[in-house]
DNA sequence: TCTAAATAGAAACGATGTTTCTGTTAAGGA
DNA sequence: TCCTTAACAGAAACATCGTTTCTATTTAGA
């Protein structure tokens, strides 16, 4: 068995302090929302003082970053456990309802990772792998439909980003209360999804 | 001619202070950001006290309140410069291309309106109106076209939200930096447009 | 054991939205 | 005209935020 170093124990405990960090503070994101989630709060939580979090995070930005990836995780776990089906169109549509379903039921991951709600971050390459990844699902099937000439386009991404815009769209002019109704926002939002199937998989019926 | 009263007079002056309040605000908001809209920001503008402002504005949400008016004013008057045109398919296409080009120009005014800059401005009443009544002449093209058979729903608001969340989607991924570069936003905002085009005026030809 | 380096807690700094305190200014009646 | 009273404006204060500094303690190595 192989012994940890002293340095290589203290690594361990600095990125185990990390993860504990990450978790307090998705605890009150999605309890409380992205308000509540500042320096101070996590730093009660985990009772010790900021300079423990300023010492294992550059600055807050370093913190979101990591709730970011978390909440692309969280994401990818729900495409995961969307079962795969032959007909396209109900594939299609599940995967969208899952995006749907993520935006309601981990509001605060939302606001925090494609709502804006820390307006100083800004998505890096890390951030950005996380989303491609956690949308990596969205791809292979675009992609897929693509080899079969069910849709008639030649870049899967494009695609997969056309379809993710028009949803966040709707789920995000939700959340800033320019829809007022979820009533109301659903009803968009199955519109939009009928749209865009109508338009990649029948395009030329 | 008609004397103004005392309290007229005042009042009159209160409510000249307060346009001049929000357009050094919206100064601000154009040259720097919403980021830079700060109450003290305001009052060193207008060489007054803190105090002044939040006399005649209940709290900085009223301030933002009328600015999100004023950008409605903003958008409305583009949407006006639109020359309607015979051919439904290129009115269209203007009217979205307006609503891109206002995002791109007014970018301030755009994520204070949409973009949620403020995280504690929740539009109401009064501002919903304002953005319906932006957006009416989207509207009225809508409600012709369903009048004249060329395209086949019944609620042209629900046309008009659809088409919004669309483009609203493209170019808030784009702002949150989730689209990397213009020309990569410009390209989806194009596809999403031919898209709804597609749609909505091609259905069942 | 002693010195030096790392570290953690409390306090402080600058900025924010907002309120309070205080002095000045203006209004209206005697 | 003068005096009282109410309106108002400016400065400072308060609570909170992200962040830094200061200081004391703990720890590492000689």
């Amino acid at each position: 068995m192989k012994i940890k170093t002293y340095a290589e124990s203290k690594q361990q405990h600095a990125d185990n302090l990390k993860q504990s960090i990450v978790e307090a503070a998705a605890m009150i994101l999605q309890e409380e929302g992205p308000e509540a989630v500042t320096i101070r709060r996590v730093a009660d939580k985990m009772e010790c003082s900021t300079k423990i979090i300023y010492n294992l995070f550059n600055n807050k930005d370093g913190l979101i970053k990591l709730l970011y990836i978390e909440g692309c995780n969280v994401l990818a776990t729900s495409f995961k456990s969307v079962s795969k089906q032959e007909n396209m169109e109900n594939y299609l549509r599940d995967l969208c309802e899952t995006y749907w379903d993520f935006s309601r039921n981990n509001r605060g991951y939302y606001q925090l990772m494609f709502g804006g709600a820390f307006h100083d971050f800004k998505p890096g390459d890390e951030s950005i792998h996380a989303t491609n990844t956690a949308l990596q699902q969205f791809i292979e099937i675009i992609t897929e439909a693509i080899e079969e000439g069910l849709i008639m386009e030649d870049d899967p991404l494009q695609v997969v980003r056309v379809i993710w815009a028009s949803l966040h769209g709707v789920i995000h002019l939700y959340l800033g209360g320019h829809i007022q109704s979820i009533e109301t926002a659903k009803c968009l939002y199955d519109t939009t999804v009928t749209n865009l199937i109508r338009t990649y998989l029948r395009k030329y019926t």
